[in-house]
DNA sequence: AGCATATGACGAA
DNA sequence: TCGTCCTATGCTC
């Protein structure tokens, strides 16, 4: 589930159970080199910005990233037996979090976090965003719109499933050079990402399609083209391909390739 | 039991 | 562009 919803959520949901008190840190895998610095220690609260979260300590900074597997996992106190492969257990006085796969866990210092923030694009969950950088970057690169959407230097916290769902939201080929998306395209994509995030943050699941009162959206009616075989909207056929190391889906009828300027890659591949 | 798969990102070449 | 790292799940045999 790691997109940027999930880490605003685990922020939320965090710091709902755990602000403010002092935490027994543990690590009972034994990868987490931060234990003895941290055990006994009051946590402040938990913040995220695009896939990155951070446990904000009174003395110190923990940095994680799940990357394609981390999972956080919450315990009524007291917790069952960690799993062995538990980096770490934050115990507060009502619940437990164990948080295993992750990428990235550690101490971060202060220069290490501005490094950090500074790599990273706009974030459309933080309500300071301001979505010009990204439209600067956007506008000044061929690459395929498809593969600058899973740049977090550019726009922060989109991930694979929403790449795909607002660009077929928006009409948008994945292989349309990114220099070709209009400043009003654009403008809606800023948009649309911020809504869906939201959205995200509060269904605590990735839903695209139009809420139905009354129903929960479910694996087969939350999105339109991801992993599927038919397009929602159409019911034409979804195709699949490789974009920027990831696989992307697409509905070529309601999401026509740009005219002429194929991609090099595009030409290649139809020839 | 074993294998394929996954919502991510990095570094080497 | 490829290999690598990290773990849980759900399939197939």
């Amino acid at each position: 589930m790691p997109e940027g919803h999930t880490l605003h959520r685990l922020a939320l949901d965090l710091s709902r159970d755990l602000a403010g008190a002092k935490l027994s840190v543990s690590s009972p895998q034994g990868r987490f080199d931060g234990v003895k610095t941290l055990n006994g220690k009051k946590l402040i609260d938990a913040t995220a910005v695009g896939k990155h979260l951070f446990l904000n300590f009174k003395s110190a900074v923990v940095h994680i990233h799940l990357g394609l597997f981390g999972r956080f996992k919450r315990h009524a106190n007291p917790p069952p037996d960690a799993r062995p492969a538990t980096r770490l257990r934050l115990l507060g006085p009502e619940h437990a979090w164990d948080l295993s796969g992750p990428t990235r866990c550690e101490i971060a210092d202060k220069a290490q976090l501005e490094a950090l923030r500074a790599r990273l694009g706009a974030d459309p969950l933080d309500p300071k965003a301001t979505p010009e950088t990204a439209w600067a970057k956007m506008h000044a690169t061929s690459r395929a719109i498809g593969a600058v959407l899973l740049d977090q230097s550019v726009i922060s916290g989109i991930g694979n499933v929403y790449r795909a769902e607002i660009l077929f939201l928006l009409g948008i080929h994945p292989e349309t050079p990114s220099r070709e998306i209009t400043r009003a395209k654009f403008d809606d994509l800023w948009a649309l990402a911020a809504s869906l995030l939201a959205r995200g943050v509060k269904e605590r699941r990735i839903v695209t399609t139009p809420a139905v009162p009354g129903k929960r959206a479910t694996k087969a009616t939350a999105l339109y083209v991801y992993k599927r075989d038919r397009c929602r909207n159409c019911g034409g056929p979804i195709r699949k391909f490789k974009l920027g190391a990831r696989t992307m889906f697409a509905c070529e009828t309601c999401q026509p390739k740009p005219k002429e300027t194929k991609t090099r890659r595009a030409r290649q591949r139809d020839e």
